[in-house]
DNA sequence: ATCAATAATTAGAATAATTCCATTTTACTG
DNA sequence: CAGTAAAATGGAATTATTCTAATTATTGAT
């Protein structure tokens, strides 16, 4: 059973532009299968030189168009740690991350429901969360990944 | 049973920066001054605006170095919330944040130990947390604080 | 108290990430 | 394929923060 997994993006990302009225230009194109197509956390300007492969000329302006858009269409997620620069996720299920200390390195932390349910228990009544973010920083024992 | 609450934070200011054979000074005393005496979650430029009632003549600079001490001694804390300019906290126990989407203010939620060894416990064998930070979005429908 | 040594403050320049702007190019509709 | 609206582009502008070189303050020893 082997089926095009990059075909299942194009349709989940087309669909979500349609829903918004948006175009599905090239650069948002490229730029969504180059975030899908390595499970990493790369930077804008990660993503600009690897953009850069397909499309030599595109902008790092357009790069962050690009970005800002999938991200509003909830097709890529956007995780900061402390005030260094912005890297996106491919991974839409909810999870943490972990940042290493020492390579730099952030990995993915998969949250199962109980984890999830007892996240949210820490919120006394009277508060809405539409999403909370959860980040450990710290050193990496076994390096797996 | 009145007694002055200052007091112990200038203990704790001056036996945290001799324990770093850094020194006293009035900017450092004052800007923890500032950042103890509110609780809330002020920007650097916050905080240069509140001290210069003190000292009209403080630098921005200054007060980044002033708190990159503070953090350094843990005296304080720093919270960032994606990409806005990172805000300081004088609440020391382990919390979470929440921030309201509509007003913009930053409210802490405490976190029993329950919940921190329950929070500790989303981590796989092999990585071992220095910190974490647990953050919310959302709105808030009872306005206290 | 005074002095030297060292640390801290200062103003302004420099940097990094990101956003804005005005123009050109592209994608969709008829 | 022509007209219109959206998107891409390059460069300037902005924001938060750090760096730098010069001045000032603090400390410890006389």
């Amino acid at each position: 059973m082997t089926y095009d997994i990059s075909e299942n993006h194009k349709r989940a990302l087309y669909s979500a532009l349609r829903k918004k009225e948006l175009r599905p230009t090239k650069q948002r194109i490229c730029v969504y299968n180059i975030i899908m197509s390595k499970k990493d956390h790369p930077t804008a300007d990660d993503i600009l030189n690897r953009v850069r492969k397909n499309l030599p000329t595109i902008s790092l302006a357009t790069v962050y168009n690009c970005l800002e858009t999938l991200v509003d269409c909830e097709l890529v997620r956007q995780v900061n740690f402390d005030r260094s620069s912005t890297r996106f996720c491919p991974n839409l299920t909810p999870h943490a991350h972990f940042k290493c200390s020492e390579t730099g390195n952030i990995f993915d932390i998969s949250l199962d429901e109980e984890s999830i349910r007892s996240l949210k228990a820490v919120l006394p009544k009277g508060y809405k969360a539409d999403n909370f973010e959860l980040s450990f920083a710290g050193s990496k024992t076994i390096s797996s990944n």
